[in-house]
DNA sequence: TTAAACATAAGGGTTTTTCCCTATCAAGGT
DNA sequence: ACCTTGATAGGGAAAAACCCTTATGTTTAA
């Protein structure tokens, strides 16, 4: 057996980090040396480990993942690193693959989008999530492997993700329906649709979602 | 309808808040009307909310619960304050009570125990988690009325907590049983022990009982 | 040593979830 | 007008979870 990939975390949300840290975890071919919860961290860990990809939340305190990006790329430019963001539509994208990161992926996917990002990169392609992959059409990186399932729609209704979040908080198809004013057929569909689009096999892909989503956080 | 309890909730853990919030939500005689991070906050928003009863972990930064009890109880002698925590043997008890908290719940105990506290608490009495009834005898408060139903038992095996660990993460009793080399059953089994030892009905109490746990947060 | 607690697991019956299809209706876009 | 998407929901079969009981071996505490 080859090497696991040695990832290093860095992801100032502490439910999100053990989130990620699990599902790396959970795959064989890699696995998480180190954890920082802020962009200094995330340098002084990088230099103690030698990781061979650092997965980083572009918004952190202390030292945000651009900066971060920019003094570790001097540094280690062998080191891949994967940039995780929230938002779509912030400008980074640009700034980031200037700054050399070798791939991007949004939380708002799939959690195992993250997962094939790790090993895209990880194999020397960079990888940019489906769903911006035009914003960088004409351009740089581009996606090197298009995800390997999906055609790249990360559009989950509003109460498509209404029902995956409680069910992400533990509540039965039943007691949603009722909570909701709803038959247990509607919602066993938009959970079913939602899962379908997200390309979830399971409750726990919904749990991670939700984690990733941080849903479990604030409201 | 009687006008419901208004609740503020002090607590620097955001999954934890969050999970309170969603608890005390689902009731239909108590509300969350604020929360607060840490001490000094919560003094800030008890001025500004005037709620009638106050959830405080004793553990926050800025200012400790034990403290803050201490400032509140002079300016709001009316308010009724519930201190949270993890540990049982910490020593706060004795202090906390001399300081003038109504009620004190372990957060190891079943997430229905907070609601039951608040009740008792809201009508006047004062409550004393079960497993601390005893340290508090020959003394002062005790239990005014005991938890409703159980005889006091919050002692889950390592086995048991484990078990309802992996279910609040999302695991199905399938997926636990390979990941521990076990039958089926004996996740069941586990389970069900622990539910009934918890006082459990369903799923959604393990994640509430997981996120007053923590272990939703560090491994 | 006896009793209690724990981990393990099977049996058997009920309920819920899951999966796959089909279908209607309203709203929006081309 | 036509097409797509979203929200709603039913049927039906298979899988999983849930519930309650019983049982065996091990460890631990009285």
């Amino acid at each position: 057996m080859q090497e696991r990939t040695r990832v290093l975390l860095a992801e100032d949300h502490n439910t999100v980090r053990e989130g990620i840290k699990m599902l790396v975890n959970a795959q064989p071919d890699m696995h998480v040396v180190g954890e920082a919860s802020d962009g200094r961290a995330a340098i002084a860990k990088a230099r103690e480990l030698l990781p061979d990809l650092l997965v980083m939340d572009i918004s952190m305190p202390e030292l945000n993942g651009l900066r971060a990006t920019e003094k570790l790329r001097e540094e280690f430019p062998d080191l891949k690193i994967l940039t995780l963001t929230r938002h779509t539509d912030d400008g980074y994208l640009q700034q980031l693959i200037r700054a050399g990161v070798n791939g991007y992926v949004l939380k708002q996917s799939a959690p195992t989008e993250l997962i094939t990002a790790i090993r895209t990169v990880t194999s020397g392609k960079s990888y940019v999530d489906s769903e911006l992959t035009h914003k960088v059409l004409g351009g740089y990186a581009g996606k090197a492997a298009g995800p390997l399932r999906g055609e790249g729609k990360p559009d989950v209704s509003e109460r498509e993700s209404e029902i995956l979040r409680l069910i992400a908080w533990g509540y039965s198809n039943k007691e949603i329906a009722i909570r909701l004013e709803l038959s247990v057929k509607t919602v066993e569909a938009h959970k079913s649709n939602a899962m379908r689009k997200l390309n979830m096999g399971s409750r726990i892909d919904i749990v991670r979602y939700a984690i990733l989503q941080g849903w479990l956080e604030e409201e």
